[in-house]
Formats: structure tokens, sequence, C-alpha cells
DNA sequence: ATTACTAGGTATCGAGTAC
DNA sequence: TGTACTCGATACCTAGTAA
């Protein structure tokens, strides 16, 4: 039913800690902050601290461990998640929108983009928002282990959204799309909400990007994505 | 007597509006924002939002001018340089200390520097703090005006701070420096807290550094310079 | 020392509304 | 339409103080 909680917006003062706690290393190895001395960062008094401290600990941005004396605290993937996001959108405003390129290989589907691109509740939302009618197959490209990272933070990107829906009675799931260059036909990087880290990413186009790209499983090829 | 009021700090919501702006591009052209539109934008109601842009504006952080119905808002420097910060502060967290190359050409200082340089309040800091006792004389490097941004940004890192002082009945600026890289000895480049926007900048090193990278006026350098 | 509770004062919010 | 005021309600902060 519900896939996410409402998330009260974390206050101002609570992002400062988080800034705070990453400067020190805290995203991957607990940091020792007094809340005292997290007050004085922040201008607060102790027990403003640790009252942010607190709900840092509750909404799940944060894991605290107690030793005799100090409290460590260590930020989680959500944390850490939220503090990317405001960089990506302070990079935003000052580098304009951002882009990425890798190289990567050609590799073999499962088939099931074909599925999915021939269900009219996808093929209306691409026509509508991508400017074309997806030729019913993705082009895979297999992403080497080094730049999975810095693809990975393309989900973070502002993208063209298509939307989920419900459909012979079963769901399908929204995804975000994002302009690729691939040296061919206008086409598409796809990323599923419900994606599982996969190192494979998925390209549209209105014709078959094998054949106007030319090339077959194995094959090499340089990869450009951009923030819509 | 007072460089500088004090400054109440900026709450969240209202450095969210002036991410907002710098989004729209108000760093450069005002941009229409109703009260109810900001409000609906950052999750507060219209009486709210319009206090804030109200605040934002006595403290100087934007300009308003009223139209025949809406308000056009444009930042000031002073929200730019604070967005910058924010930016930078993020930055440096996920892709570590920042650095920056440029090309730029040697040119004749003013012979000030030899003056400064020689100044004991000066000597007694830089060979504490940089390591070694400066060459009594400066390496002048003029930035072509299309690397005088990304120069710019230079004075938003933390660098080695040398304090002003009294002394002779005059009074001696305080200035930053940062590790410079310029293909010989260890240097650092020096920006004074009281710069002018020149396009000039200045490097000191444990020697001449004139004689020890064998350059002369006119000539072209390439440089590095990294946060401390 | 810490972290974290309660009490009470104040800052801030949104509704209503004037302009 | 807009912006911006007054006015209760309440959310939040700090001080004091347990644990």
């Amino acid at each position: 039913m519900s896939t996410s909680a409402r998330r009260p917006r974390l206050k101002g003062e609570e992002v400062q800690l988080l800034k705070i706690l990453a400067g020190s290393g805290g995203d991957h190895v607990p940091v020792v902050l007094t809340s005292r001395e997290a007050g004085e960062r922040i201008g607060v008094s102790q027990q403003a601290a640790d009252r942010y401290l607190m709900a840092l600990d509750k909404e799940g941005y944060v894991t605290r461990t107690f030793g005799a004396r100090k409290q460590r605290l260590l930020l989680t993937p959500l944390a850490v998640d939220l503090l990317r996001k405001e960089y990506h959108g302070y990079r935003r405003i000052f580098e304009g929108p951002a882009k990425v390129t890798f190289r990567g290989t050609v590799s073999s589907g499962l088939g099931e983009g074909r599925y999915y691109l021939s269900q009219p509740g996808y093929v209306v939302q691409f026509t509508e928002r991508l400017g074309y009618t997806p030729f019913p197959g993705t082009l895979n490209v297999r992403v080497s282990p080094s730049d999975m990272l810095k693809v990975g933070s393309v989900k973070h990107w502002s993208g063209i959204r298509i939307d989920g829906f419900q459909a012979s009675g079963r769901t399908f799931g929204g995804a975000t799309c994002y302009p690729g260059i691939l040296g061919g036909p206008v086409s598409h990087l796809i990323i599923p909400d419900r994606t599982h880290h996969q190192d494979v990413v998925e390209f549209i186009s209105a014709v078959s990007l094998r054949e106007a790209l030319r090339v077959k499983d194995g094959d090499g090829i340089d990869v450009e994505i951009r923030e819509a």
C-alpha cells in the first residue's frame, strides 16, 4: 500500500548537522560529536542540538552508538543521498545541466524491453514526452565497475518522467528518461524506479539502435548522458 | 569601527528561496515569483513566504521591483556569494579538496610585494604557517578574462590564514594563502583580504620564482592552485 | 563529564483581511 | 489578481536539572 511514509521535511539545522558529519567522514566511519559541540557549530543550545540528533536518528538519517562518555554518529545511505541531492542542486546552479560520459559494451537484453515497450500505457507517455514512438526493443549497455559510481549519480538528476500505471491486472512501475548521445539517432536512457543497482543500462530510440549504430553484442560503445 | 554588522543567520527556508531564484536565473535577471508560488515551492503559506522575501530584501540578499501585479526578484552579489559558499561546502564533501588550473602570463609587479614581504609582522607568520621564509618579491601572473571567474572562486576555499597587524603607525591587512604548483619549488598564492578584483595574482616562494622557473615578463605559465 | 527530560517564555506560523 | 498587515494558536527554544 504505502511505499513511502510521509517524511516530514528536514529542518535547515538538521541538514547542517548532516553536512558537518559528512565533512568529518561520517559517511563511512562513526564520528564523535557531542551535542554541545554540535550546538556550538550550528549556533543553538546543547538541548536543541540533541533534539536534532535524536530526530535524525529516529528518521533514519544517522545511527548512534554510545560509548562510555560520548556518542558516535554514522550517516545512513538515506542521509548521503539527501546530501548528494543538495549538492547536485547547487552544482546545477553554478555549472549548468550535468552530463556524464563513459564507455560501455553492448550486451544482450532479456527480451523484457520489447514486452514493456509494447504496453500502450508506456507508449502514449513516451510519444508525448519524448517526441517519438519508441522502437519496441532496448539497446542494453554494460557499464564497467569503475564507471558504476558516476553513472549511478544520474538518478539524482532531473529527467523526463514516465508514470507507472495499472493494466491487465498487474502494476507497471514508473521510470525516468535522460537524453543520451550514442552517435546516432535521438535516444534516451531509461532508469526504472525499481532498479536493482544493475550494471546494465537501457536505451530507447525511434528506430532499432542496434541497426542504426551497426553494433552487436560485445562491441564497445561511447555513451553520453545529459540532464533533461 | 565595524567592518561587518552582526548578520543574523539565514533560515533554511530563506536559503531555499535563494536557490529557487538562482535556478531560474535570478542571479543575472529579475525573476517573477509571487509570494504564493514561493510558499508552495517551499511548503509554507503565502504569508510566511512573503515574510521571508521581505526579510531577504531587508538583509540585502534580493532586490525587489514591483510591476503592476507581480514582483520581480533579483539576487544580489551577497546572495550569490552565499550560494557559492554552500555549493563549495557540498563539493568538498563529494569531490574532495578543490583545485583549479589555468594558464596566465608573467607580469611585472609594482615592487609592492618586496615592501610587504619585508615586514617582520608578515615574515614570522609566513615562516610559521607556510614552512619557509619567503623570498622578498612576488611572481605576478596575469589571468585571462575567461579564467577570472574560476580563479575568483578560490576565495571561498579554505586556505592558510595570515593575520593583519599594526606596525609603524599603519595597518597591514590580512591575507589567505593557497598552495600553488608552478612546476618549480613549493610556492603559494596570496589573496589579500582587501583585494580589488584584480586580474593579477601573486605567488611567493622561498626563492626567487623568476629565477627558479627561468621566466620573464610576458611568458606564458601553467598554474595550479589547490585548497589547503 | 555526557545525554535527555520538563517547564515556561517567545518566536513563528497561518487565517483573515486591508490595500 | 497581487503584497503585506494584525492576531490568536502553537511549535520551538533555552534554562534547569535528572540520570
